[in-house]
DNA sequence: TTGTATGCGTTATCAA
DNA sequence: TTGATAACGCATACAA
């Protein structure tokens, strides 16, 4: 069962009785050709099953019409049951549908996986690059982009290179929540803090030490990777070492789903002994017991805004270096 | 800011001093070339960073080491907060990283999209494409497998297109999770369904239908899509049609962890008042209250096994045309 | 309005 | 072992 000799312009051509050039024409919707013409060529074109071949029109054109989503975890981890990374190709996804792109999806969790991301993008294989939650100073973006390789990232790139951004306001989130904490009289604040090698980890507990330091309350803060895993070990610590803590921050909301199930297992009611909020507004969040208070990002938003700005890049347009969207605190009854 | 000039084969030839054929050569590991102009063509590649065009590659090689997985669902269904398509992307994911194969993800829910579908995979920009999900009798993987192109699907094409494909053992599972139900003194089990234009939602019924058939126990059914919001409705219905019911099987843990919220709004306990059981495991079934029993699918092997499946095909190796995957009772403590 | 001719960057065939 | 040279399938400048 060997693969049907696929035709080609120069079968449909000599089909129709024209010239390859003008089959490439009527294909491609030109206006220059005689209706008849057109006609005729159209008619072959279905008679055959006549499809272009899209590494031939790269070839020359030198678009690819697809661009490359790279997410820098093993994949593993970016599929869990966090809800951001499916939010940003779904949001990608919905932008690229409408201007009639492909969506290649890399992970790159390994070096030989990053490898692959760098000749697969230098190889002019996609017409520009998204990146997603970069860890620590990846070069690249900024190598990518020197290349003269469209690209945008989530999130200001951790090495400063040059390339345009998109993110949320995290700390303007945090400190919604954490002032909301504080405003009803919650005074020994906690929080369970994102890994350091990634601006939102950064950024969230920045946004949650500014505010409890401005308000002269302690700091209290253990770590996880935003993963439910990772929560759950971090409120046993906190519970442990802050016995008569009365609200958590947590950075992600799997964290907080877990923070909720542990504070349950330890015999504190939430909200009345201790209050949770998370971070995300994932779906789950508006069924975990009670129901959690969480600060809202626009992930999806994000990635359709990524998306926009990498194609009009793509076009050779000027677009903004930096773009902060805002976040919301939507408060249930966790906080 | 234009995109500076890619060095090309012949300008590594150039630089090198031998010929393009030299080049390709080395480039493609063989080993008919001489150490010292390995050597040197080694060099001149690092020195103009060249990388090989990956278009022009593949309109003479007929690959394109990419292969597509479609999911005909629109993107706003496929990442609510199901776990399926992202264990099955990260299933497929994992299986091409290792084969240094690139995965394209493309969205077909708009008749729109199922042309983008067409036109690009029959444009031979793929080597093979994996089919999830599919609604009612899609043409598409028979169209394409008559094409001479790869395919492989997840569940068995309701058109009966003599297409392989993977699928778990949804009626195996669902029997086991009913019978156990029956096991435990329940009587009055009803079911709320999926989906009756999916082989999963179908095959899921079936199993519920046959077991409570053959235990001379009565069939009490409403119908979900699949997600909270349907599960929700469809426990209301329940409830309301019959109050008595001891009993919940629903076909997917989304739709379950929705009639657990709806059952204790209601005021009925789980499991001393009726006993709720799921299907697929997804993480956040650890995590409900109570926690979920739920019937696991091996949903991420599943993608790994389309995968392998599929690359097998496009290296011309004879296949199995099906293969079903076994599933397994999880019991926690809502039934 | 249509056709001819050329080039896009590789790999593969065939001589040398 | 290496080098010419011919495809691969298409789009497009230019000529007619």
């Amino acid at each position: 069962m060997t693969a049907a000799q696929r035709p080609t312009l120069e079968a449909v051509a000599r089909q129709a009785g024209v010239s390859r050039a003008t089959v490439s024409r009527v294909v491609n919707g030109s206006t220059t050709v005689a209706e008849p013409i057109q006609e005729a060529v159209r008619r072959a074109v279905a008679e055959l099953g006549y499809v272009p071949n899209l590494a031939a029109r790269s070839l020359v054109t030198q678009r690819t019409d697809s661009i490359a989503l790279v997410l820098p975890e093993v994949a593993t981890r970016v599929f869990s049951d966090d809800q951001v990374f499916p939010g940003l190709i779904r949001g990608a996804a919905q932008e690229l549908e409408a201007a009639d792109k492909q969506l290649v999806l890399m992970l790159a969790g390994s070096p030989a996986g990053h490898d692959r991301v760098t000749r697969y993008t230098t190889g002019r294989h996609v017409d520009g690059v998204l990146f997603a939650s970069l860890h620590g100073e990846d070069p690249l973006p900024g190598r990518l982009a020197r290349l003269g390789i469209p690209v945008v990232c989530s999130g200001r790139p951790l090495d400063a290179a040059d390339v345009p951004y998109i993110d949320v306001d995290h700390i303007g989130g945090v400190a919604a929540a954490t002032r909301y904490l504080i405003s009803n009289g919650r005074r020994r604040i906690a929080t369970i803090a994102g890994p350091q090698d990634m601006v939102a980890g950064i950024e969230r507990l920045a946004g949650y030490r500014d505010t409890v330091v401005a308000a002269g309350l302690p700091q209290m803060i253990e770590y996880g990777d935003f993963t439910r895993e990772s929560g759950t070990t971090a409120m046993r610590r906190l519970l442990a070492a802050y016995p008569d803590l009365d609200a958590v921050f947590a950075a992600s909301d799997l964290m907080a789903h877990a923070a909720l199930r542990t504070l349950h297992e330890a015999g504190r009611r939430v909200p009345e002994d201790v209050a949770v909020i998370g971070f995300d507004d994932i779906e789950t969040a508006a069924y975990t017991e009670p129901p959690l208070t969480t600060v809202r990002q626009p992930i999806v938003e994000l990635g359709r805004k990524m998306t926009r700005l990498l194609l009009a890049l793509a076009d050779g347009a000027e677009v903004e270096r930096a773009v902060v969207l805002p976040t919301e605190l939507v408060i249930r009854q966790s906080a």
